[in-house]
DNA sequence: AGGAATTTGTCCGTATGTATA
DNA sequence: TTATACATACGGACAAATTCC
């Protein structure tokens, strides 16, 4: 059942052009107006509801925000879909707004090393058991001297090694480094998040004891080409909140 | 700088609404706008740029649209951001996919009873510390007699109170409910994700130990007057992943 | 290929309703 | 209560894109 905000409770006193909405969405659900199919004209529709041709543009473009219908000059209105589109967004001006860190952060660089990726790690930075990609290891802090935030063991591709190197003393997050130098495009980031007991060599990170809670978030970072980077966080389960906000209804045009 | 797919190269062939549309996002960008600051009202643009009210609102219709503004009937229009749409989203076509839950769980209410909020719940399902509001615990199942997914808490606003006992039973999640018996609609949700030990109460429906980890999900469902409801869910740290994906934002066509 | 008919896009004027300050 | 400003709605006109002979 098709619910658009403005059209499931247009009633007697709800304006002209809501109740126009309502009546050509439940059309569509109906299939009464079939995908692919031609919708009547702004004159037709204008006639049949007794409303003026401004108002009934006033639903069609509405229909047309919410990807219901695609309006072509001269070509007329064609339904594509029957399922509204997208209603909510979380939205990220930049992917550093995903890592919810502050710019000032301060990354130190522990080891750089080329290891086979076993079954578990595989699976999880989107590789294939056995093969050699690059471990890089360090710790993310408050600042200089300051207090440890994060563990970090960013796994990388082997034929991006050559940039590596830069990552040493870099104020850039990698992802964009490599983003950057390989001139390759993110297009998706994929994040999981877990509590798990925190494993020895991260504890002493935090100077904690083995086995303490943390949260631990994957990111993996997708090229056309494939992973650009996967980095797995640790960060102190009783420090670290992950916060997100998921918000109603993208503003979008046709 | 800003760049408006309409505004952009708005030349001297292009619609009316286009060329205002430029400039306004000009005088946006250079800060001749600020952000948070009143916008002149349509007759005054309309007398400016010497065009009818109707062309004054097309362009900011899209301004609207794109973010950049706020209307208010009544109040004016305001400048909300000046920076341009955003470049990654995480979408979901319906608050469900939010849960990552299969729609043929079932929950079982295990009780209801009302509680004055202590700080630290009230900060967190933004109400106010000592105010009463509404405690619904039950426990989320794959199946009747299958395996337990999740330990909720529910907190609901008195004034919802009413709702409340369709809860029972029930399909649809809560926010559901609440939002269709209430006539509110949800504008947006936060959501806090992180490890904690496991409570007595909650271990208790797990069949676990207390103090075993798991991942706690604050959920906070806000509508334009306030706080819809707000849930704690506690899953089983050592089996559940909250998985996301972020896409970079695919540029429009027109 | 070309011209006519169709359909949406843009633009104007005007009037009244409604939320806000 | 009053004034303001946006929302809705009507009317008409021409332009631009597309489709169809």
């Amino acid at each position: 059942m098709i619910e658009a905000r403005e059209g499931s409770q247009a009633g007697i006193d709800s304006p002209i052009y809501a109740r126009i909405l309502a009546k050509l969405l439940e059309r569509i659900d109906l299939g009464q107006y079939k995908v692919d199919s031609q919708l009547p004209t702004e004159a037709q529709l204008s006639e049949e509801f007794a409303a003026s041709r401004h108002t009934v543009r006033e639903a069609l473009r509405r229909l047309s925000d919410q990807g219901f219908i695609r309006r072509r000059q001269g070509a007329g209105t064609i339904v594509v879909s029957s399922t509204p589109r997208t209603q909510y967004v979380q939205s990220f001006s930049s992917l550093t707004d995903l890592f919810q860190n502050a710019v000032e952060t301060h990354y130190v660089l522990h080891s750089v090393s080329t290891v086979a990726l076993d079954a578990d790690v595989a699976e999880r930075v989107n590789g294939v058991a056995g093969q050699e990609w690059l471990l890089v290891v360090g710790v993310r802090w408050t600042a200089p001297g300051g207090v440890p935030i994060a563990h970090i063991h960013s796994y990388v591709p082997k034929e991006l090694a050559g940039i590596v190197r830069n990552f040493t003393g870099a104020q850039m997050p990698f992802y964009a480094i490599l983003e950057k130098e390989s001139g390759r495009i993110i297009e998706n980031v994929y994040q999981e998040i877990r509590a798990v007991d925190m494993p020895q060599e991260v504890a002493n990170s935090f100077g904690l004891q083995r086995g303490s809670r943390s949260l631990q978030l994957l990111r993996r970072y997708v090229t056309q080409k494939g992973v650009l980077i996967a980095s797995f966080n640790w960060h102190r389960g009783d420090q670290f909140t992950y916060k997100m906000q998921i918000e109603r209804r993208v503003p979008e045009k046709r």
